[in-house]
DNA sequence: TTCCTTGCAAACGATTTGCATTGGA
DNA sequence: TCCAATGCAAATCGTTTGCAAGGAA
């Protein structure tokens, strides 16, 4: 068992949720890490080993105990990532033209810069603390 | 009729689209709203004076036109704004806990920072030149 | 007339839920 | 054991589309 693994089946044990296979194979998934993935795209990396009512419901139960992060695309279809603190944290580049989602780690300095940027938005609005997810959208090196 | 309205109304006939009563309704509702309202939305706005099959053609319409910009939220739902050649460029606050968007304007200060970051991430991405948009969650006033 | 647009209803795809069964701590 | 998790099928929700009727150029 990998260090992710471990991490989250420590979360879901503290807060008296089951590891179950289904979960592990979820969280075995995404660690394996292609980025976001849909639930029919978990569907298919997994071959078809977990239904997609049973996938819906191990996603609603994962995301609820904050190991993964839903993101919201294009077309109404949401792909769900290992949260930030297994992952580290990261931001989106967001494909217009295929909808890929490529995540970015940013330099300290750019984030610190950016963290800025973000409090004085935040502020001004009367947006309560919160750690800051940025979406920027863009065209990918692919659909160039 | 306001200058929005005329303006979107330029945009259309040089493309040789109907600027119809429905197109009408939908871009007057979103002129008076302070952000993006989905399908459903703009169905109460309208009072149902336009129905939803209509209301979905409207916007695809008006998108493909660029006088409005799609906006992927939470739970499935798309919700429409007027494109920033007619409103500005904006940012968006998500709240986390209602779904609701504001929209945001930064300083110029803010926004030339903002800027530089933004670059700073796509050219190492590799992302091609595009107007970012900014999508940063929170809880809002509301919520909290 | 000749397209384009509308409205209704049916179709669709993604996600959720009811219920009987299975499984894990 | 005993409640939580599963799997199937049916339901739901947002959105799209076929088709016949209405409207503008």
């Amino acid at each position: 068992m990998n260090t992710v693994e471990r991490q989250v089946g420590q979360r879901l044990t503290e807060r008296g949720i089951r590891f179950t296979r289904a979960r592990r194979r979820v969280v075995g998934a995404l660690g394996r890490g292609d980025g976001p993935r849909s639930a029919a795209e978990l569907h298919g990396d997994l071959g078809g080993a977990v239904p997609l009512s049973s996938l819906y419901r191990s996603l609603a139960v994962l995301e609820d105990a904050g190991v993964l992060s839903p993101h919201h695309g294009t077309r109404g279809l949401t792909r769900y990532e290992l949260a930030e603190w297994l992952t580290g944290h990261h931001h989106h580049l967001t494909c217009v033209e295929c909808g890929a989602v490529d995540d970015v780690h940013l330099s300290p300095a750019g984030e610190r810069a950016l963290e800025k940027v973000v409090d004085g938005i935040t502020e001004a609005a009367g947006f309560g603390p919160t750690a800051h997810t940025l979406d920027i959208e863009g065209v990918c090196v692919r659909c160039r």
